[in-house]
DNA sequence: GTGAAAGCGCTAACAA
DNA sequence: TTGTTAGCGCTTTCAC
């Protein structure tokens, strides 16, 4: 059983193609009587055309172009497909959203379903795990098809526009360093995530640039996750004597530094004067919350924005244009959950 | 100048168009000297085959469902989004996202795009203003083309899966006075928003199946955002002497609610001893907030879950099947920012 | 290994 | 008002 065509339809009516076609298209053309006869057939038959092949003919004017986030419900990669849409709404583009859910394989099919729609170019946060696939990567490439990826890719030479994930982390603990802050640890993020390792590593090299003495017991595995960073905040105060509490906790993100500011209340432990925090990324709430996080503003807006933009360009281009990489820079934002102990 | 074709890399390399297709594909009975010039050619040309064309032959597999949401940063529709995913991925579909930002125009270009694209089918939280035009979704059924709407429309008959707003709201206000609440007040959604005018009328029937008496005094203007309820509630709180402050906000959104919660903490004003607050939504942040919000729980991913599964269902029916109606039920969660008055 | 030719399902002239 | 026909840009046999 295969699926019906416009060519069924037609027998099945007793018209031909064409007619049919004008009564699909609403063309004022077809007689009133023969028009709700072929409507009516269509129905019967659940007759869906086919878009492709109603588009082949006439070149495509339409524009739109598509984005593989990793996670659908955060913040984070709404706000980016924020800055992605802005941009390309005033180029006239539509932007199409889709969530790999961490897992290649969805990367891969949304990746090629994206080329075979004709969605005219894509922005990639790509899965990064320990055996990394990109060949549905070098597939786009060897179809010309313009992509841009949100981190650099080991193994393939392509446009990249991405954060600077080490350098924020350390512009957190150096300012800690600065205002008098020892006994700094870190609430750290997923084990296969990239941006945990490369802020994992930022909180070293800090130490590293530092007079302090960096030690494997200051990394506390923490999570993602509002709960994750209450959970763990919860066990590890609990555990630890008050008098040896770290004076502040770098956070993975501000998700889990609201989760750990929320248990650190519920604990009474005072924040910032016994204990102060610091997030990462910047999210809406963090501002709103109280106390307001401290925290290093990730701008996902422009990150958003130049994505869009060096991928339209790449769009439009009559010839193949050379590959970008952009790394934009962090900020930190200083609040209400950290103390300047110099003054 | 029009878009280049196989034909015109063919004649450029000099070979046929078989040829060609067969280096796209990565066939590997092409001779790699061949296949590389041809590869050449493409970059030179920057030649993008034409997805559309290239699936037309061999009957498509591929199943996709689209969302045509309202707002992309907002934890509602994510939230939604998010239901309806997981109901499509059991499936094997793969959900495509956009939005159309509360306009109408976009609205109607993204569901001709779904269906031009083969998107097999959408999910559509249709905008609704004073000016309706339904005109696309009669489009849409002309091609028997399978849709859900979030919320009733006026003038066509299509799948409907929707929240009982009105009841949300009459929910809330039913508890405070059931719990000794007198002097409610509403801080209302935006003007245009049908949402807010249903909430609106929920507040307006909960008094009138009462002893209480509503007033037009009652309704506050607000709006949606945080801000909107921060200097709503600064405002309001400001001006009211507070011997006569309202014993309970009814709020439009949670968001708004936690704007006002934020205000009122600012303004040393106890929440729930002096003032009650009600959300609406329950998003995620408002269990975590603290104090945690009382709120009517929308239940956003049963909605997505029941959408994805009408919609599927429609998709993969050899019948036009009869059109679907299903209201779903909202639910108080009483947390911390009211108080039971008669106890 | 490669080329020629026959479609894929539809639209858009143009005839009738 | 309707039917006929020639494509749209690609894939896919099947000869060569």
């Amino acid at each position: 059983m295969k699926k019906s065509t416009i060519q069924d339809v037609a027998e099945q009516a007793g018209v031909s193609k064409g007619t049919v076609s004008a009564v699909i298209n609403g063309k004022a053309t077809v007689k009133a009587s023969t028009r709700e006869h072929v409507r009516e057939v269509m129905k019967a038959m659940n007759f869906r055309p086919k878009g492709q092949a109603r588009n082949l003919k006439g070149r495509q004017i339409e524009r739109t172009v598509g984005i593989i986030i990793r996670e659908l419900d955060n913040p984070f990669y709404t706000a980016l497909a924020t800055g992605i849409k802005k941009y390309a709404n005033e180029k006239g583009y539509v932007e199409f959203i889709a969530s790999s859910e961490a897992d290649q394989q969805n990367e891969e099919t949304i990746s090629q379903l994206f080329a075979s729609k004709d969605v005219k170019g894509a922005i990639i946060a790509p899965v990064i795990n320990e055996n990394i696939e990109i060949e549905h990567l070098f597939r786009l490439k060897l179809l010309n098809y313009p992509f841009v990826l949100l981190k650099e890719v080991q193994g393939i030479h392509a446009n990249v526009v991405s954060i600077n994930n080490l350098e924020a982390t350390k512009l957190a603990v150096r300012y800690l360093m600065e205002t008098g802050h020892t006994d700094i640890i870190h609430f750290a993020g997923p084990e296969l995530s990239s941006h945990a390792h490369e802020r994992i590593n930022g909180f070293r090299q800090a130490f590293s640039e530092s007079t302090q003495i960096f030690s494997d017991s200051m990394l506390v595995p923490c999570g993602s996750q509002f709960q994750d960073g209450f959970e763990t905040g919860i066990d590890f105060f609990k555990r630890v004597d008050p008098k040896r509490f770290p004076m502040a906790v770098v956070c993975f993100n501000d998700v889990i530094a609201l989760g750990l500011s929320s248990a650190l209340h519920q604990l009474k432990i005072d924040v910032p004067n016994q204990v102060s925090i610091v997030g990462n990324d910047d999210i809406e709430i963090a501002k709103h919350w109280s106390p307001a996080l401290t925290t290093v503003h990730t701008p996902l807006h422009e990150l958003g924005m130049k994505a869009a933009e060096v991928l339209i360009r790449h769009i439009e281009a009559d010839q193949i244009l050379p590959v970008e990489n952009h790394v934009l820079d962090s900020e930190l934002k200083i609040r209400e959950t950290t103390l300047d102990l110099t003054k």
